[in-house]
DNA sequence: TACAATTTTCAGAAATTTCTGAAAATTGGT
DNA sequence: ACCAATTTTCAGAAATTTCTGAAAATTGTA
């Protein structure tokens, strides 16, 4: 099992990619090579194909299930572990977005939370008043993202296609319901 | 100048945020200490609320400057260079979501579209049309976000509180003009 | 131009992250 | 229960990233 010249460029700068995504170098490959291939590889092949470890796959395969990424698919009669994407691109991309909110965005938010809630005057009221926002930001970007992730992708598409125009599809509703159905805290 | 305890906690962890976001440990935890002092702050002072090198300072300020989330501020008669945010924590998010953008999805687009321009049959078919898909999704999200980003911060506030209810916005629209202002292909 | 204040640079040191590979653990079949 | 196939683990090695600090460069003033 080898990789065709053409799609190793590629591999090599989705595994930069996947560095800037929340896993190392390799472990970007490791998801390329799985992703780019029409057959579930097991753990030998991604090993060959990358020229790493056994020892390194089976950990970057377990980060990668951890993730939700990928997931195990077994062929009848044969004993290995063979892996393959858990969807689509457009679901990997969700999935990659969904997980860094709640490995990065959340621990920050509950600390945000803590330093609001004690009283103490140690701290200078603009630096308070910057947690605060930064705390309000945070929370918005939060629900955003948990609301949008349970739109239909078909929807959603729609929706990035529009890009700003939903700006001038906005000034049309405000026409016609001025009543307040979202909540404008 | 001494960073409160309370505050300090948090710059630690921004500097672990930082270092998601595309810049290490010490530079977030510089652009905490910036971002969340009201006045602005010498190279000296930085290096000591943070127990870091003066040289580090030096090539941390560089970086933060060139992802222009801060700026130069002189003060009359005293020739050493003061720092603060280009601008609110909204503006200095957009800012990074903007840098990302530009130093991450840019080349991978590049490359892809350079993959794509050969017509080497050299990998298989099913590959080829993965590549497509990756592209077409990258470039989605690249033009939906530049797009997005010259709304108005107010607008772009009002759209993120609205979450997934422009989903029910977008079929009112339906209603009105079904024709194909926005191409689904 | 001369000088002191300030900033930048960068080679080597230190810290951190990633990787290897052999041993241990697990799994499935008989 | 046993065995062979397969996967996991993890201590130490290797690679990479970050940091220091002293020397060099730059800047503003007189």
């Amino acid at each position: 099992m080898t990789i065709s010249t053409e799609l190793e460029t590629f591999v090599v700068h989705f595994g930069e990619m996947g560095s800037r995504w929340g896993f190392n170098r390799t472990v970007g490959q490791m998801l390329a090579v799985i992703v780019f291939n029409e057959r579930p590889l097991n753990a030998d092949q991604i090993a060959e194909m990358l020229g790493i470890s056994r020892g390194n796959v089976s950990m970057g395969l377990k980060e990668l299930q951890s993730w939700q990424l990928i997931r195990v698919h077994k062929n009848q009669g044969d004993r290995k572990d063979y892996f393959k994407p858990i969807g689509s691109l457009w679901d990997l991309a969700i999935q990659v977005l969904s997980e860094r909110r709640k490995r990065e965005v959340e621990p920050t938010l509950s600390l945000l939370r803590g330093q609001l809630m004690t009283d103490s005057n140690d701290e200078n009221q603009f630096t308070r008043d910057k947690i605060k926002e930064m705390h309000d930001l945070l929370e918005l970007f939060n629900t955003w993202f948990s609301d949008i992730q349970r739109m239909s992708p078909e929807s959603l598409q729609t929706l990035l296609k529009l890009g700003s125009g939903v700006g001038k599809i906005l000034d049309i509703k405000h026409r016609f319901s001025s009543s307040g159905s979202t909540n404008t805290d």
